[in-house]
DNA sequence: AAAGTCCTGCGA
DNA sequence: TCGCAGGACTTT
Protein backbone atom coordinates (compact mmCIF):
# COMPACT_ATOMS: atom_id res chain seq x y z
CA UNK A 1 0.00 0.00 0.00
CA UNK A 2 2.04 2.51 1.14
CA UNK A 3 4.43 4.02 -1.39
CA UNK A 4 5.29 8.37 -1.56
CA UNK A 5 2.08 9.56 -1.75
CA UNK A 6 0.68 7.55 0.91
CA UNK A 7 3.36 8.40 3.24
CA UNK A 8 3.63 12.00 2.93
CA UNK A 9 -0.02 11.88 3.53
CA UNK A 10 -0.13 9.89 6.34
CA UNK A 11 2.70 12.75 7.18
CA UNK A 12 0.71 15.46 6.63
CA UNK A 13 -2.36 13.99 8.84
CA UNK A 14 0.25 13.11 11.86
CA UNK A 15 1.97 16.39 12.18
CA UNK A 16 -0.65 18.34 13.81
CA UNK A 17 -1.45 15.94 16.54
CA UNK A 18 2.15 15.16 17.50
CA UNK A 19 4.19 18.28 16.74
CA UNK A 20 5.74 19.85 19.97
CA UNK A 21 4.14 16.86 21.89
CA UNK A 22 5.66 15.22 24.61
CA UNK A 23 5.14 11.42 24.79
CA UNK A 24 4.40 10.27 28.35
CA UNK A 25 4.62 6.32 27.40
CA UNK A 26 4.90 3.54 24.76
CA UNK A 27 3.36 0.44 25.17
CA UNK A 28 4.77 -2.06 22.67
CA UNK A 29 2.82 -5.16 22.22
CA UNK A 30 4.35 -7.20 19.91
CA UNK A 31 7.90 -6.36 18.44
CA UNK A 32 7.77 -8.75 15.58
CA UNK A 33 8.28 -6.81 12.95
CA UNK A 34 10.24 -6.91 9.93
CA UNK A 35 13.16 -5.94 12.51
CA UNK A 36 12.55 -6.60 16.13
CA UNK A 37 11.26 -3.28 17.52
CA UNK A 38 14.33 -2.61 20.10
CA UNK A 39 13.68 -3.72 23.23
CA UNK A 40 14.81 0.38 24.18
CA UNK A 41 12.58 1.64 22.20
CA UNK A 42 10.01 2.96 24.62
CA UNK A 43 12.04 4.24 27.11
CA UNK A 44 13.99 5.82 24.15
CA UNK A 45 11.39 8.12 23.47
CA UNK A 46 9.49 8.70 26.55
CA UNK A 47 9.55 11.88 28.21
CA UNK A 48 10.79 13.24 24.59
CA UNK A 49 9.26 15.60 22.53
CA UNK A 50 8.33 15.10 19.01
CA UNK A 51 9.68 18.39 17.11
CA UNK A 52 8.59 18.06 14.02
CA UNK A 53 7.95 14.87 11.16
CA UNK A 54 9.85 14.72 7.89
CA UNK A 55 9.63 11.80 5.12
CA UNK A 56 12.06 10.40 2.96
CA UNK A 57 10.90 8.06 0.43
CA UNK A 58 8.76 5.65 2.28
CA UNK A 59 10.52 6.62 5.52
CA UNK A 60 8.57 8.90 8.08
CA UNK A 61 11.58 10.48 10.27
CA UNK A 62 9.80 12.10 13.56
CA UNK A 63 12.83 14.43 14.84
CA UNK A 64 12.93 14.59 18.95
CA UNK A 65 14.02 17.14 21.35
CA UNK A 66 17.15 15.53 22.03
CA UNK A 67 18.56 15.04 18.42
CA UNK A 68 17.16 11.74 18.18
CA UNK A 69 15.16 10.34 15.19
CA UNK A 70 11.97 8.71 15.66
CA UNK A 71 12.11 6.35 12.38
CA UNK A 72 9.09 4.12 10.77
CA UNK A 73 8.59 2.27 7.99
CA UNK A 74 4.78 1.08 7.33
CA UNK A 75 6.11 -1.80 4.94
CA UNK A 76 3.08 -3.58 2.69
CA UNK A 77 0.38 -2.90 5.65
CA UNK A 78 1.34 -0.81 8.45
CA UNK A 79 -1.06 1.92 9.59
CA UNK A 80 -0.23 5.01 11.77
CA UNK A 81 -3.50 6.50 13.16
CA UNK A 82 -4.47 9.02 15.76
CA UNK A 83 -7.24 8.61 18.42
CA UNK A 84 -7.78 5.56 20.10
CA UNK A 85 -8.79 1.95 18.25
CA UNK A 86 -12.02 0.62 18.31
CA UNK A 87 -11.58 -2.15 21.02
CA UNK A 88 -11.10 -5.66 19.37
CA UNK A 89 -8.86 -3.95 16.56
CA UNK A 90 -6.42 -6.39 15.41
CA UNK A 91 -2.75 -6.23 15.12
CA UNK A 92 -2.36 -2.87 17.28
CA UNK A 93 1.63 -3.37 18.28
CA UNK A 94 2.54 -0.43 19.39
CA UNK A 95 0.66 2.90 20.89
CA UNK A 96 2.19 6.35 21.76
CA UNK A 97 0.20 7.92 24.40
CA UNK A 98 1.27 11.80 24.34
CA UNK A 99 0.79 14.11 27.26
CA UNK A 100 -2.46 15.98 26.93
CA UNK A 101 -4.08 12.61 26.23
CA UNK A 102 -3.42 12.21 22.35
CA UNK A 103 -3.02 8.40 21.45
CA UNK A 104 -1.33 7.24 18.80
CA UNK A 105 -1.53 3.33 17.46
CA UNK A 106 0.56 1.44 14.85
CA UNK A 107 -1.46 -1.19 13.27
CA UNK A 108 0.11 -3.96 11.22
CA UNK A 109 -1.12 -7.00 10.15
CA UNK A 110 1.53 -8.36 7.85
CA UNK A 111 4.59 -6.97 10.40
CA UNK A 112 6.73 -5.84 7.22
CA UNK A 113 6.92 -2.49 9.26
CA UNK A 114 10.01 -1.03 11.12
CA UNK A 115 9.89 1.00 13.76
CA UNK A 116 13.38 2.22 15.98
CA UNK A 117 14.83 5.14 17.36
CA UNK A 118 18.31 6.45 16.29
CA UNK A 119 20.45 8.64 17.88
CA UNK A 120 20.99 10.86 15.37
CA UNK A 121 20.31 11.23 11.58
CA UNK A 122 20.19 7.76 10.11
CA UNK A 123 22.08 6.72 7.11
CA UNK A 124 19.11 5.61 4.47
CA UNK A 125 21.41 5.14 1.43
CA UNK A 126 18.27 6.80 -0.56
CA UNK A 127 18.48 8.03 -4.00
CA UNK A 128 16.40 11.77 -4.60
CA UNK A 129 13.45 11.68 -3.56
CA UNK A 130 10.83 12.86 -6.33
CA UNK A 131 8.94 15.26 -3.75
CA UNK A 132 11.99 16.83 -1.72
CA UNK A 133 15.11 17.02 -3.60
CA UNK A 134 13.01 16.00 -6.85
CA UNK A 135 13.85 14.01 -9.69
CA UNK A 136 14.71 15.73 -12.88
CA UNK A 137 15.18 14.62 -16.50
CA UNK A 138 18.68 15.35 -16.79
CA UNK A 139 18.51 13.31 -13.49
CA UNK A 140 17.13 10.47 -14.34
CA UNK A 141 18.63 10.39 -18.00
CA UNK A 142 22.46 10.17 -16.35
CA UNK A 143 20.54 7.29 -13.94
CA UNK A 144 19.54 5.40 -17.17
CA UNK A 145 23.10 5.49 -18.75
CA UNK A 146 24.62 4.58 -15.46
CA UNK A 147 22.44 1.26 -14.21
CA UNK A 148 22.05 0.76 -18.56
CA UNK A 149 21.32 -3.07 -18.02
CA UNK A 150 18.98 -2.51 -15.52
CA UNK A 151 15.16 -2.86 -17.02
CA UNK A 152 13.65 0.28 -16.41
CA UNK A 153 10.19 -0.57 -14.03
CA UNK A 154 13.31 -2.06 -11.78
CA UNK A 155 15.85 1.04 -11.98
CA UNK A 156 12.12 3.04 -10.70
CA UNK A 157 11.59 0.57 -7.83
CA UNK A 158 15.45 0.48 -6.33
CA UNK A 159 15.15 2.93 -3.69
CA UNK A 160 18.77 3.57 -3.66
CA UNK A 161 18.31 5.15 -6.97
CA UNK A 162 15.03 7.11 -6.35
CA UNK A 163 12.81 7.19 -2.98
CA UNK A 164 9.93 6.59 -2.78
CA UNK A 165 8.32 5.04 -6.25
CA UNK A 166 6.80 1.39 -5.36
CA UNK A 167 5.19 -1.14 -7.73
CA UNK A 168 1.70 1.12 -8.05
CA UNK A 169 3.14 3.89 -9.51
CA UNK A 170 5.89 2.47 -11.08
CA UNK A 171 3.52 0.94 -13.56
CA UNK A 172 1.60 3.98 -13.63
CA UNK A 173 4.44 6.32 -14.65
CA UNK A 174 5.44 4.23 -17.40
CA UNK A 175 2.04 3.83 -18.65
CA UNK A 176 2.02 7.76 -18.48
CA UNK A 177 5.41 7.63 -20.05
CA UNK A 178 4.58 5.35 -22.56
CA UNK A 179 7.49 3.21 -22.09
CA UNK A 180 7.04 -1.21 -21.49
CA UNK A 181 8.26 -2.17 -18.03
CA UNK A 182 10.85 -4.70 -18.98
CA UNK A 183 12.95 -1.98 -21.43
CA UNK A 184 16.88 -2.05 -20.39
CA UNK A 185 17.32 1.42 -19.09
CA UNK A 186 20.15 2.03 -21.45
CA UNK A 187 17.54 1.52 -24.27
CA UNK A 188 15.87 4.52 -23.35
CA UNK A 189 15.86 7.44 -25.47
CA UNK A 190 17.03 10.91 -24.28
CA UNK A 191 13.37 11.95 -24.54
CA UNK A 192 11.98 9.22 -22.89
CA UNK A 193 13.86 9.75 -19.76
CA UNK A 194 13.12 13.21 -20.11
CA UNK A 195 9.12 12.50 -20.51
CA UNK A 196 9.46 9.90 -17.70
CA UNK A 197 10.82 12.49 -14.83
CA UNK A 198 8.14 14.46 -15.67
CA UNK A 199 5.34 12.12 -15.28
CA UNK A 200 6.97 10.69 -12.13
CA UNK A 201 6.35 13.91 -10.41
CA UNK A 202 2.83 14.02 -12.10
CA UNK A 203 1.57 10.41 -10.72
CA UNK A 204 2.68 11.43 -7.53
CA UNK A 205 1.53 15.07 -6.77
CA UNK A 206 -2.04 13.50 -8.54
CA UNK A 207 -2.40 10.94 -5.71
CA UNK A 208 -1.23 13.27 -3.29
CA UNK A 209 -4.10 15.48 -4.09
CA UNK A 210 -6.19 12.55 -3.45
CA UNK A 211 -5.32 11.78 -0.01
CA UNK A 212 -2.99 9.57 -1.24
CA UNK A 213 -4.60 6.24 -2.59
CA UNK A 214 -3.67 2.52 -2.81
CA UNK A 215 -5.18 -0.46 -1.83
CA UNK A 216 -7.58 -1.86 1.38
CA UNK A 217 -5.48 -1.60 3.96
CA UNK A 218 -4.47 1.92 3.63
CA UNK A 219 -5.46 5.21 5.54
CA UNK A 220 -4.14 8.16 6.82
CA UNK A 221 -3.20 9.42 10.13
CA UNK A 222 -7.04 10.27 11.15
CA UNK A 223 -8.15 6.78 9.25
CA UNK A 224 -9.75 7.76 6.05
CA UNK A 225 -8.82 6.08 3.18
CA UNK A 226 -7.55 7.58 -0.24
CA UNK A 227 -9.14 8.10 -3.43
CA UNK A 228 -6.30 7.40 -6.09
CA UNK A 229 -6.68 3.84 -6.45
CA UNK A 230 -10.26 4.60 -8.63
CA UNK A 231 -7.70 6.66 -10.69
CA UNK A 232 -5.32 3.51 -11.56
CA UNK A 233 -4.54 3.30 -15.05
CA UNK A 234 -3.28 0.51 -15.63
CA UNK A 235 -2.09 -1.00 -11.98
CA UNK A 236 -4.11 -4.23 -11.45
CA UNK A 237 -6.12 -4.31 -14.57
CA UNK A 238 -5.08 -7.18 -16.58
CA UNK A 239 -7.31 -8.01 -19.14
CA UNK A 240 -9.21 -4.98 -19.45
CA UNK A 241 -9.63 -1.43 -21.88
CA UNK A 242 -6.61 0.22 -22.26
CA UNK A 243 -7.87 3.89 -21.04
CA UNK A 244 -6.42 5.18 -24.11
CA UNK A 245 -6.44 2.81 -26.85
CA UNK A 246 -8.63 0.26 -25.22
CA UNK A 247 -6.31 -3.11 -26.24
CA UNK A 248 -6.69 -5.19 -23.17
CA UNK A 249 -3.49 -4.59 -20.76
CA UNK A 250 -1.18 -7.06 -20.41
CA UNK A 251 0.08 -8.59 -16.85
CA UNK A 252 3.35 -10.20 -16.50
CA UNK A 253 5.19 -11.13 -12.95
CA UNK A 254 8.97 -10.63 -12.99
CA UNK A 255 10.80 -10.97 -9.52
CA UNK A 256 7.48 -11.61 -8.00
CA UNK A 257 6.46 -8.12 -8.73
CA UNK A 258 3.12 -7.65 -11.19
CA UNK A 259 3.93 -5.40 -14.14
CA UNK A 260 0.56 -4.11 -15.98
CA UNK A 261 1.33 -2.29 -19.51
CA UNK A 262 -0.45 -1.54 -22.70
CA UNK A 263 1.26 -3.23 -25.68
CA UNK A 264 -0.41 -0.78 -28.38
CA UNK A 265 0.47 2.46 -26.27
CA UNK A 266 3.90 1.33 -24.46
CA UNK A 267 6.99 0.74 -26.32
C1' DA B 1 -2.33 -12.91 -4.75
C1' DA B 2 -0.56 -8.85 -2.17
C1' DA B 3 1.45 -2.50 -1.44
C1' DG B 4 7.82 -3.72 0.91
C1' DT B 5 12.58 -5.34 1.61
C1' DC B 6 16.34 -8.72 2.06
C1' DC B 7 19.00 -12.75 0.93
C1' DT B 8 20.92 -16.49 -1.92
C1' DG B 9 22.15 -18.63 -6.13
C1' DC B 10 22.53 -18.66 -11.07
C1' DG B 11 24.11 -17.18 -15.54
C1' DA B 12 25.84 -13.69 -18.57
C1' DT C 1 30.49 -8.22 -11.12
C1' DC C 2 25.95 -7.34 -12.13
C1' DG C 3 21.15 -8.25 -12.71
C1' DC C 4 17.57 -11.11 -12.13
C1' DA C 5 14.73 -14.82 -10.38
C1' DG C 6 12.95 -16.91 -6.58
C1' DG C 7 12.19 -17.49 -2.05
C1' DA C 8 11.83 -15.70 2.60
C1' DC C 9 9.22 -12.95 6.00
C1' DT C 10 3.37 -12.33 7.43
C1' DT C 11 -1.74 -12.20 7.45
C1' DT C 12 -5.93 -11.57 5.18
Amino acid sequence: MPELPEVETVRRTLLPHVRGRRIARVEVHDRRLREPVPESFASRLEGHRVVGVRRRGKFLLADLDDGGVWLVHLGMSGRLCVGTPLPGTPHVHVQILFEGGEKLYFQDPRRFGVMRVEAGEPELALGPDPLVEGVDGEMLWALTRRCGRQRIKTLLMDQRRIAGLGNIYANEALFRARIRPGRRAGRLRRAEAMALAAVIGETLEEALAAGGSSLLDYRDADGREGGFQRRFRVYDRAGLPCVTCATPIRHQVTAGRSSYYCPTCQR
